[in-house]
DNA sequence: CTGTTAGCGCATTCAT
DNA sequence: ATGAATGCGCTAACAG
């Protein structure tokens, strides 16, 4: 496949007998061109139908007007949701959006990166992998002068501005209403506790125990390997074969939750009244579950907006930052039919 | 925020005392190169963290090493995983993908691949929007010698490389599943017909009738402006209120299949014994939602990582292709619990 | 008001 | 084996 030449401002020139500095003022209107000669060069251009040359100008003015998201994976809602708010926000200021996937793989995350320090990005953003434990690729951005955001995943050892989603404090409220609905036995299915995320939501299932008196009971928490609704149902059956005294359920995130109900009903038990369930995430069919699940909503397009944002006000500010931001943002609890209502 | 100013070839060269053409030739292993300057070159670019301008390198080689895609959405299992197919392809290529998104909205689209052209990407996958009905801007794209491809969505008057999804097959599946399965009174909550994959599930709801000899019966299809489990409650109710014979649906997709389900029990009818229904897509909770939902599965991943082969083939074949590539994959009917099982 | 020059970072002739 | 010169497309500083 020939490319065909594009028309660049010289042909343009030539066309005209000008220079082609002449055309490049006509095109951006500068204040000291003739009406005349500047009509005359927007007519050629419409007719030779040009197009500026962004890579031109981007190596001219080391600049691209792309921002980078590195993702763990683009499939699910969360991540999707969280692309769209940055997507939305990003393309408002006049930015391309490079959206990568890192698939957990935390060689591929430096790759991706790597790639986007070649190719000059403005920034990035990234959600790092639960793998991720060493930064000298994010120094590596940072030193080459460009701006970096992580969202959702926190690094705890490691300094930068950070969006964040408070998942001990959604987990805390799922499990103290349900002791406060007067569940005793309460179980939870933890996802990979590699996950800083992950982890937090156990703490915060650990946390309303301690806090309500409730004693914990160790045969009562699952530790699972993923988080799809496989999980779920395995974690489930774990806990029905030594039939434990079992009342109530807190499940790392939706997806496990509806794995986890299809065994509790086959089982023969009842939801609510027999086992109780709440999940996290308020995936888009959580609402249509039957019962309708109870779970914690996040505001993930507002995380991506957020993020989004915080990376902007880097290009706003030609002054280096003094300190880095720090944003965590609220969960909240959405009751419905998997769990008794609180009265 | 200050840009340092990165180490470029001509750093090395002074730094070493020689000429950029030399540094460049040590770092690309060029023949005609002493081991000795090779070996001092590599260690001062060590030495300097020296990273090539892939911007300079496109500028001059005509070449971004980008692949653009733009889909309607991103949020959603459907396209997220064609993004998913469509990045592990290309990036198996040495490609990196810049992921957009129109939001259905026309202008959203030309703007999206008018900044792909102006930035040079080397090719192009889109699934229009449902408004697309001009093609001008598709033609620009070619005519700057960057291929296309389109994907799911079809233009049926534009020529280009084509990967679509047999949506006909598929709702002809389901539905003369259910007709075979004896029911008699089928309705259809269609989608907007606008989308044309949309109208293509209602034909084949159609067809199916035609082809067994059911007669259709208008009032049994529900035309929804929308495709989310919202439209699909408003839908079983339009259907409930003239209280209709109805033993059997076909929902445009599982989203909408689920609302239409909670409807049904909200009413007390069974699922499938009083009433079967079919979705479309077989979402990931599909399987896990109770009862388990029967829907037509498509090929998403394939579809994603075939679209990309054939864009990536155009880069190999220099020669302009002869003919426009045309494939069509097939849906399959996933048979759970919301319909009863074939005798 | 317009033309000339220079340079962004690099690879590739063509010399030597 | 190495260096100098050229140009990818464009803008900005400096001359007229």
């Amino acid at each position: 496949m020939q490319k065909p030449r594009q028309t660049t401002i010289i042909d343009i020139a030539r066309a005209l007998r000008v220079s082609p500095s002449t055309v490049s003022r006509a095109l951006h209107n500068h204040p000291s061109i003739s009406a005349a000669t500047k009509r005359a060069v927007l007519e050629m251009a419409e007719k030779f139908d040009y197009q500026p040359n962004l890579l031109a100008l981007s190596l001219l003015n080391k600049k691209t007007g792309i921002i980078g998201i590195v993702v763990p994976e683009i499939t699910g809602y969360f991540f999707a949701t969280v692309i769209s708010g940055v997507q939305d926000m990003v393309s408002s200021a006049g930015y391309k959006l490079l959206i990568c996937q890192s698939n957990e793989s935390f060689e591929e995350e430096k790759k991706l990166l790597q790639d986007m320090a070649l190719l000059r990005v403005d920034g990035v953003l990234i959600s790092p992998t639960f793998r991720t434990k060493t930064f000298d690729h994010f120094d590596r951005l940072k030193n080459a002068g460009i701006p970096l955001v992580i969202f959702d995943r926190d690094c705890p050892n490691y300094k930068a501005d950070k969006v964040l989603v408070d998942s001990y404090d959604g987990a805390y409220q799922a499990v103290e209403y349900l002791i406060k609905t007067g569940r005793q036995h309460i179980a939870h299915i933890a996802g990979p506790i590699a996950f800083p995320t992950f982890k937090q939501r156990l703490d915060g299932y650990l946390h309303a125990h301690y806090d309500n008196n409730i004693p914990i009971r160790s045969e009562l928490i699952v530790y699972s390997d993923g988080f799809s609704s496989d999980y779920g149902v395995d974690a489930l059956e774990k806990l029905m074969i030594c039939n434990k005294k079992l009342d109530g359920i807190f499940a790392v995130n939706d997806a496990v939750a509806i794995g986890a109900m299809r065994v509790i009903r086959e089982k023969g038990y009842r939801i609510p009244e027999d086992i109780s369930i709440v999940g996290f995430d308020d995936e888009s069919y959580a609402q249509y579950y039957f019962p309708s699940l109870s779970t914690v909503w996040q505001p993930v397009y507002e995380l991506g907006m957020l993020s989004a944002k915080i990376l902007l006000d880097h290009f706003a500010n030609k002054e280096p930052r003094e300190s880095y931001r720090y944003e965590v943002l609220k969960p909240e609890l959405v009751v419905r039919d998997s769990s008794p209502p609180l009265y």
